[in-house]
Parts: C-alpha cells; sequence; structure tokens
DNA sequence: AAAAATACTGAATATATGTACAGTATAATA
DNA sequence: TATTATACTGTACATATATTCAGTATTTTT
C-alpha cells in the first residue's frame, strides 16, 4: 500500500466519518461540502487516488459505492468520532470541527450509541452539560419528553429537553435561565431529530 | 418498536447482508434484485414500513440513504471499579465499596486514572457534576489550585475545588451557592488528599 | 528539463435512483 | 362490516449522482 497524502487522508478520514455518522458512504458533492472542495471532480481525482493506493473500493456506475478497504479492525472497530457542535453553518459535519475519534467499548453507555458530540455555549449548564463536554449520541428519531435530543432546524444544531406539546408544537427547553424556549409548529417549520443523548464524558 | 413481518425481516437482513458485502446499503432495485421482487415500489414500502417501526431510518432524497438503526457489541480493554462516595469511611479499593466495575480503555481521559468516584448530592453542580456522575480519580497529592479533588476530613470524602491559601490553610470550594466553603487549617485538623478529578462519565 | 503526480475550478451529460401515482389482492383489525 | 396494514406489479419522471472533458497551477519524480 503506497503512500497517502494529508489531503487523501482527510478525503479518507471524511468518508469514514461520514459513513459512521450517517450509515452510508458520501457523494463527491457531499465530500465537496465537508471538505470546501468546489468541484465534485476535486472529490472524484482524490477518490480515484486512493482506489489506485489501494485505500478505498468504488463500485463503478453505483452512487455513493465508496467502500474503505481497512485491514485494521474495519467491522465492529470502537472508534467513535468526535463531531462538533456549531451554531450555524453545514450540519455537524464539517470537516474542521471534526477533532478526533475516541476508542470505547460499544456497551459503554447504558445504551450503545454512535459518535460524540462537543458542546458549545452553556444553555444545558443547569443539567450537567458544560462547555467542550462530549454528549454521546444515538442515532434515532424515536424521543420522548423529557429526553435531552439533539435537534436540527435548517442547520442549526442545538442541544436541548424535548418536550412535544401536542402533534404540531414541539418545544425545545434549553436548562439555563438565561436562554429561552424554543417552540417549533410543525407545520409551518422543519424540525430533525438527530438523536437523543445516551450519555456524557467529560475531560479535564 | 412494533411488531415485525416476516416479509420485512427478509428486507431487513437482506439490507444488513448487503452493507455487510459491499460497504454502501442497497437500491431500491438492488432490494428487488435480491428478494425477487418485479417493482421497486414493492422495495420502497416495506423500506417505509420498516421506518415507521423503526428498525431504519432514510434519509429523504438521498441515494442509498439507508441506516439501520441497531448496533452489535463486543468489547475489550481494562476494568475500572466504581466506588460510591459514602459519606463516612475512605474511598478506597475494599471489596464492599465496589459497586461494579466499567471497561474502558487506559488513555481515555487526558491523564491516566484509578478509579470511578460515584458522586452524591449537588455540591458541585455548578461545575456541571451532578448526582449519580462518575468521576474518573487519579490517586495523587500533586494537586494544585482550582483542581476538583476527592478530599477525606476524618471519615468523611468530599468532591471540592481545592484552593491552598497559605501554608497553613486550605479552602474547598463548592460549586452551588448553598453549600459554604471549607476552610480547613492544617495545624488543627487533618485534610487527606485522596485524588484529583481528570474526567467525568454520565450514563442516562 | 521533461514527465508524472497532486490539487484544484468549472461545465456538461448520461444514467442511476428515489418516489409518486395507478392498480390488484389478501389478511388483520376495529 | 368497514378500515387499515400488508404485499405486491407496472409506469413514469424529476433529480441525485457518477463521470468525462477542458483547463490552471504547483510539486515531485525521472
Amino acid at each position: 500500500m503506497k503512500e497517502i497524502t494529508s489531503q487523501q487522508q482527510r478525503v479518507l478520514d471524511c468518508i469514514q466519518i461520514y459513513i459512521k455518522k450517517t450509515g452510508f458512504p458520501p457523494t463527491r458533492a457531499d465530500i465537496c461540502r465537508e471538505l470546501g472542495f468546489k468541484s465534485p471532480n476535486s472529490a472524484e481525482t482524490h477518490l480515484r487516488a486512493l482506489e489506485k493506493k489501494g485505500f478505498i473500493s468504488i463500485e463503478s456506475g453505483a452512487s455513493r459505492g465508496i467502500s474503505v478497504i481497512n485491514g485494521e479492525s474495519q467491522n465492529d472497530s470502537n472508534e467513535y468520532p468526535i463531531i462538533g457542535l456549531v451554531a450555524a453553518g453545514s450540519p455537524t459535519l464539517a470537516q474542521e470541527n471534526i477533532e478526533k475519534t475516541i476508542s470505547c467499548p460499544e456497551s459503554f453507555f447504558d445504551s450503545d450509541f454512535d459518535y460524540f458530540l462537543k458542546v458549545k455555549g452553556l444553555s444545558m449548564k443547569d443539567a450537567g452539560i458544560m462547555e467542550d463536554d462530549l454528549i454521546a449520541v444515538k442515532k434515532t428519531t424515536d424521543v420522548r419528553n423529557g429526553d435531552i435530543v439533539i435537534a436540527r432546524m435548517d442547520d442549526e444544531v442545538t442541544v436541548k429537553y424535548f418536550n412535544r406539546k401536542n402533534s404540531k408544537v414541539i418545544e425545545l427547553e434549553p436548562a439555563n435561565e438565561d436562554f429561552e424556549n424554543i417552540v417549533v409548529d410543525l407545520e409551518h417549520e422543519q424540525l430533525h431529530i438527530e438523536g437523543k443523548s445516551v450519555g456524557l464524558l467529560r475531560r479535564n
């Protein structure tokens, strides 16, 4: 296996993190979005280079037909990505927000989980969630009132208490007096539940 | 999670096997090919049923945007004991104080550590340390002002901010208005530093 | 010094793919 | 009994996506 360049490594990391988070590989356009390229061909050429060097395989003609060839611990690796919570901008996967990954047992929290989310701000301070804490996020839309959820409205991602008022209205409640409740009318606004918190990790 | 029908189970199996084999999820047409359906809508309706029942999630508009909600299990690495913070008695490794153990990598926190301490009370609430949180404790007496320490006076163990006033006086400061500072005069009282916090773990 | 690899932008296009619509039929449920 | 869920076939179409072609520029290798 030939040497990998730093840019190619970024692309490879991007692919692996994308798969870990979404469950399926990225398109050329997805890679461009994550890494800031402006032409799909930028991703294409990197992919071909990575294929040539044996890091990935590409199924010709198939959409998202990228498969990472990993000799190490490819299947159930215990590596979980840390994803930065950005107040605005592209939803949570921007490459520059990804710190690194954490190796950790799958049964580490009571429920299994998918990735760590790095917290910005103090809107959940009274729930004991502080800046730079890592929330263990389980990807699910099955959330209940009182759950701490990771919610996305347009391109803004927030962590809040989930509270369904009725079939049309959901309230996202902070745990900090200085912040206001967010009321979402599902008939006029879109709310996407990315997942819920199943644990927290803080490293001093 | 509702009951799954046998046909839906076949589709779910098909998806998982396809991912395992190729590294990416199948299209509707792929599922039809695998299971012998003749219309992509056969796959579509099954997918929607599986989504509705919570077995998969589907990213709208994205090709191969299927993600199986689930998780296998396996783990390795070291065992760390969880020790209850008891009002009387020091947090020793005495068998009777050990509630259970957690498997976790050695380099999990920035510093290495020795055991988990289960928190009682809310005296450190404003530091984001809540009841039943697990503090990763490194056994050491080398602590500095501002460190969160595990301190023992007589038989009482507490978690507080460490603040040395001078050679004879140490203040133990809670992070909660409802609690008072503890001033320790080393000439008249004994203070034993059991260790310091190097991280925190919370399991919802 | 020439060739090849790397690292991109930008535009164009064939096709791969999700998804809606129109049907048919049977079993389960209220 | 009416309604809903399950389980399909078949057609159609907008768009998501891979992929090619034409460039530019820098670095590395031969």
